[in-house]
DNA sequence: TAGTTTTAAGTTTTT
DNA sequence: CTTAAAACTA
């Protein structure tokens, strides 16, 4: 007998890997070994995705000689794109070289490069559903608040589906007739403030990928890699970015779960996965289906709800943390018991297992849900954060800042010049506003070019008001100095700096804390610049009054308003005080809501979020809440939607490692009266054997199975 | 035109 | 019940 044949069969025989590698279970290691024309990983929930993308990446860099730069990863949210920068560069910080982004941001970097091939210059601002609105409103003149509304949802829609206004297949968006000439007036419109929307950042760079043969085949040697993580989440548009980037030597390997699918209504097209094998013909397909994160039972709930889905790549996780408690179902008569049983449960794992806040997630199908643990957790000092709705960029105040910039680089920004020229009032009227905006559009005029054009027509006052604007304007635009000169030389320079992703911001500093906003507010001095952009900033918001007015309406919130303005100036002195250094803030902004985690001083928080926030993140227990018909799923949810709301709780439920707890209630306040609830059908499709039942249910769930709620928290 | 009062409408989910 | 847009008055 030899030697090998003494050895278990777990050590194999091969050469010593490094530590990288060999932390890898056996078909991560294939994802990462694999090579060939394109892949296809199916990676389940907790199954070590991000770990096998990470590793990916700096092997291929390693091992197999890929120039860094020529790797492109692209995620969906800039959290997983920074997580991925982050543990990529700690395998290998050549890793730090790939272009590492979401789709959107990679978009915009394209389209300040080639934008001028599509006619938009590169100084274009990026649009929120916001701004798109009210662009929208003034095409729609007459329509109600609900049908802009609607029209605005199907024009994105639209988009991700890469339909222009001219597309037969746009009567399965929307079938009326006026759709068409609405969709294609606001392009038109859109196109005269220089500006895009988020769709465009997508569907512009496809379009001219295609117009441009030339300078395709040239952008295409750029990468010989690319990487897609969440892939299920993918839209038809992107998906032929996707083609388009790509030549027949690109490696291609998308990484996603079909199970985790839930942004439909976005337009991502689950087909994009299930088809991939087809649509890349030479795809290998690998399956990672041993979970790391959760406990038997978890799994097997998320599971059971998840099975009742036809149409999807069946996957069977393996628990390899092994067995461990049944999730509770607790039956609640309201939402106030709700919240108590929340907190009591955090409050009592507090006590007990001296279990940290920060183990704790609750998770809700909507926003407004957060209000009533908001409230509770004030009252009995649990701490906690908020993810998700933190609008800080959709506050009035810095709305109205936003604005105010976006004029110093787009000078036919419609949308921020009518926000923001008669805020404080300066006298000019609706009505002049709209003859400033129709001559400018005409005649293709910047807005200070049409008043010229009408001076005789306005009257004194609203002439003096806008003059007012249009210096304040100016004198914001002063405090910016070009590098070398002209405008284009500097976003040069800045395109440069992309090139090898090396930031043109400066490392961040510790932040001016709020005490400090406060102070300054009630001096009147009311902003302070601290350096680079933020001189610009300050200056703009004293000069235009904007200060002035929010401090002035600001009676109820204390400060809290300028001392957003504060953190926004801030936020700016992080950027280089140039033209460029504006742009680039702005489209950061416009492209990451989510603020930068302030919390550094107590993470030691619960953490309040919805369903579809979670996706990525882990707790040590997470408590889904408002699992009734209604809510989750809502009742108008049937077919393929009502399929995604069964995801997105296989997703809520795969969130939690070691317990899980679902909450359903009675009654609920809803539109400022009391509703009767019924448990949600998920409920149903659960093994009542697999549930620790608590609570009063109601005749459906029998009831002898079920106890009192005092031992739940064990 | 500015500011206040009245009325209606609305809750998915996000880049 | 809350928030935003229309309507109304000064």
């Amino acid at each position: 007998m030899n030697a090998s044949s003494l050895m278990p069969d777990s050590v194999p025989l091969r050469p010593m890997l490094p530590p990288y590698l060999e932390a890898l279970n056996e078909e991560q290691r294939a994802a990462v070994f694999h090579s060939g024309k394109s892949l296809l990983i199916l990676a389940g929930a907790g199954s070590g995705k991000t770990r096998v993308i990470t590793t990916k990446i700096a092997y291929l860099i390693r091992e197999q000689g890929v120039p860094p730069q020529a790797i492109l990863a692209v995620t969906f949210t800039n959290k997983a794109a920074r997580e991925m920068a982050d543990r990529a560069r700690l395998i290998d910080g050549r890793a730090g070289f790939a272009m590492l982004r979401t789709f959107h941001s990679f978009g915009a970097w394209f389209l300040r490069q080639h934008g001028s091939l599509a006619g938009l210059d590169s100084g274009f601002i990026i649009y929120d559903d916001d701004d798109t609105a009210s662009l929208l409103g003034a095409v729609m003149e007459g329509s109600s608040r609900g049908e802009v509304r609607e029209a605005a949802r199907h024009i994105a829609r639209a988009k991700d589906y890469f339909l222009s206004p001219d597309d037969p297949e746009l009567t399965l968006i929307d079938h009326r007739s006026e759709f068409r000439r609405i969709y294609r007036d606001y392009e038109e419109r859109l196109a005269k403030t220089g500006n895009v929307d988020f769709g465009d950042l997508i569907k512009k760079p496809v379009e001219i990928l295609r117009n441009n043969p030339a300078m395709a085949k040239r952008f295409r040697a750029r990468f010989r890699v690319i990487m897609v993580d969440e892939y299920q989440d993918a839209n038809v548009a992107q998906f032929e970015l996707l083609k388009e980037i790509r030549d027949e030597d690109t490696y291609i390997c998308v990484v996603g779960d079909d199970d985790q699918s839930i942004y439909r209504f976005r337009g991502a097209e689950v087909r994009n996965i299930l088809e991939f094998p087809e649509r890349f013909p030479g795809t290998d397909i690998i399956r990672l289906e041993r979970n790391y994160r959760s406990l038997a039972p978890i799994l097997s709930i998320a599971a059971s709800v998840v099975d009742h889905n036809e149409g999807r790549l069946e996957k069977t996780l393996i628990a390899v943390r092994g067995t461990g408690k049944k999730p509770v179902l607790a039956f609640l008569p309201n939402q106030d018991e709700e919240v108590m049983f929340c907190a009591e449960l955090i409050e009592g794992s507090w006590d007990k297992h001296k279990a940290a806040y920060a183990d704790w997630a609750i998770l809700y199908r909507t926003n407004a849900q957060s209000l009533g643990f908001e409230t509770e957790f004030l009252r009995r000092h649990i701490p906690y954060r908020v993810v998700g709705s933190l609008k800080f960029y959709e506050r009035e105040e810095i709305k109205d800042s936003l604005a105010l910039l976006a004029l110093l680089v787009s000078p036919r920004d419609e949308v921020a010049f009518c926000r923001v020229v008669n805020k404080p009032a300066r006298g000019i009227g609706a009505a002049t506003v709209k003859r400033v905006v129709n001559v400018a559009l005409a005649e293709a005029l910047d807005f200070r070019a049409a008043v010229e054009r009408l001076t005789p027509k306005v009257s004194a006052k609203a002439h003096l008001g806008l003059e007012t604007f249009f210096h304040a304007i100016e004198l914001g635009r002063a405090t910016l100095f070009t590098t070398g000169g002209t405008r284009g030389e500097a976003l040069a320079e800045e395109a440069r700096a992309d090139e090898v992703d090396q930031p043109t911001k400066k490392a961040p500093r510790k932040r001016r804390g709020i005490q400090g906003s406060l102070k300054s507010a009630r001096n009147k001095e009311a902003l302070i610049a601290d350096e680079g952009l933020s001189t610009c900033v300050v200056t703009l918001l004293m000069e235009s009054g904007i200060a002035e007015y929010h401090l002035n309406h600001d009676e109820i919130a204390g400060n809290q308003r300028i001392s957003n303005l504060q953190e926004l100036a801030n936020a700016a002195s992080l950027y280089p005080g140039t033209e460029a250094g504006l742009l680039d803030f702005l489209e950061h902004i416009e492209l990451d809501r989510s603020l930068a985690d302030t919390d550094v001083d107590d993470p030691n928080k619960v953490t309040l979020i919805t369903l579809h926030n979670t996706k990525g993140l882990e707790f040590r227990r997470v408590i889904m809440t408002g699992v009734e018909q209604g809510i989750f799923p809502r009742e108008d949810k049937r077919n393929e939607e009502l399929e995604e709301e069964r995801r997105l709780f296989y997703v809520g439920a795969t969130r939690a490692m070691d317990q899980l707890y679902l909450s359903t209630c009675a009654m609920r306040r809803m539109y400022g009266n009391t509703m009767p609830m019924f448990p949600s059908v998920f409920l149903h499709e659960i093994d009542r054997k697999d549930l620790r039942i608590v609570g009063e249910p109601p005749y459906a769930f029998s009831k002898k199975e079920c106890e009192d709620y005092d031992e739940y928290n064990d």
